[in-house]
DNA sequence: CAGAAACCTGACCGATCGGACAGTACGCTG
DNA sequence: CAGCGTACTGTCCGATCGGTCAGGTTTCTG
């Protein structure tokens, strides 16, 4: 994690698009967070939009990883092919999570976020194929939007403006995601598979 | 449900603040889709706020009344005192709930949207009462949260821009809701009873 | 029919936005 | 020392924002 300049307007731009919205933080606030210019920050990122996405490319390229799993495991126990990689990538990843899980439909139209809509998109198909009752769907639905929810409510609730939570019973907290998360899926599988 | 014109303006508003988000919403473009000039808009709603309250003091009106039908639940069975009215209402205020669940952070200082907090605040707390158990904090925080957050979801990754969702299964869903709900938080007070 | 109230419009205002641009200070290399 | 790339700054621009205002039309009421 480098301090140069164009790192900094990095994280101060993260931390701003996450909680402050992606449509109200202005580069003026970020150059002014950062302790530079407006024009210092489009040196280092061509445009607003150029910044947002080196802000959740990676994110999302990690989340590519996460649906591949997904596949891996599709008739193995889910929780080590898939339930762990999910939930580690969610708290590794919750500021950008709470980027395009708050607001990747009022951003839609930007190529990186169109990307992360389409992939979970594609997380979502891949689970409803063979999966026909409905409870079945929302129960699949409520394990992951629920999860990425929690992970990202997580960062508005708790006293923020902290430059990372203070999550010291980290490990708790993802033994707890994973049993959660894998009990809503393995009801579902074992109603899919009695069914 | 009146046709006036005021009566459509908040339509419109309603969803355009909820799908494209409350800032990058204009008055112009509401007044645009309402077929109205941007002064009719200010002239049934004096400001852009006044018109987000306008729209969101119903159903934090509505709130007020689940947190207190949760108070109420506190020892009976959960599933008629509370969930029951907490599933109907996330289904029958889907539109609002997009916008304070997606966006209550980003928006915080307004003060329709400072009390809804507060609100949802007082759930989360009124439930940690006696929750020592992280994984049950957890539990219960999916249930609630990502319950709301499955309700909002449904609106923005099914082929939306149709003025109301096609949920026909509307009683499907509102079953399983309301027994995938139950579970999670059922799970949750047996463990605080058995600790 | 007179007048008031309700409804709506177009013109305009100051502020702020994303972004372009010309110029400057500094360090490295030949 | 000359020259060049990097890292910035302040200034300016057109567009868009939320909101005001003066006036026009329609509708209701006495």
């Amino acid at each position: 994690m480098p301090n140069t300049s164009a790192a900094d307007v990095l994280r101060v731009a993260r931390m701003l698009f996450a909680i402050d919205g992606y449509a109200a933080t202005s580069i003026g606030h970020i150059a002014e967070a950062a302790g530079l210019s407006k024009s210092a920050v489009l040196y280092h990122y061509s445009s607003k939009e150029a910044l947002l996405e080196a802000i959740i490319t990676p994110a999302v390229d990690g989340l590519e990883g996460v649906v591949a799993s997904f596949a891996r495991s599709a008739d193995a126990d889910p929780r080590h092919e898939f339930v762990e990689p999910f939930v580690d990538y969610l708290l590794a990843n919750r500021l950008e999570m709470s980027i395009f899980v708050n607001q990747g439909q009022s951003l839609r139209g930007l190529p990186v976020i169109d990307r992360a809509n389409g992939l979970v998109q594609r997380l979502g198909d891949a689970v409803s194929l063979g999966v026909v009752r409905i409870d079945d769907r929302i129960r699949f639905g409520m394990a992951l939007g629920g999860a990425a929810y929690t992970v990202v409510a997580a960062i508005n609730w708790t006293d923020n403006a902290l430059p990372s939570a203070e999550l010291e019973d980290a490990d708790e907290v993802r033994a707890a995601l994973v049993e959660i998360v894998t009990g809503l899926l393995v009801a579902s599988r074992t109603s899919v598979a009695a069914h």
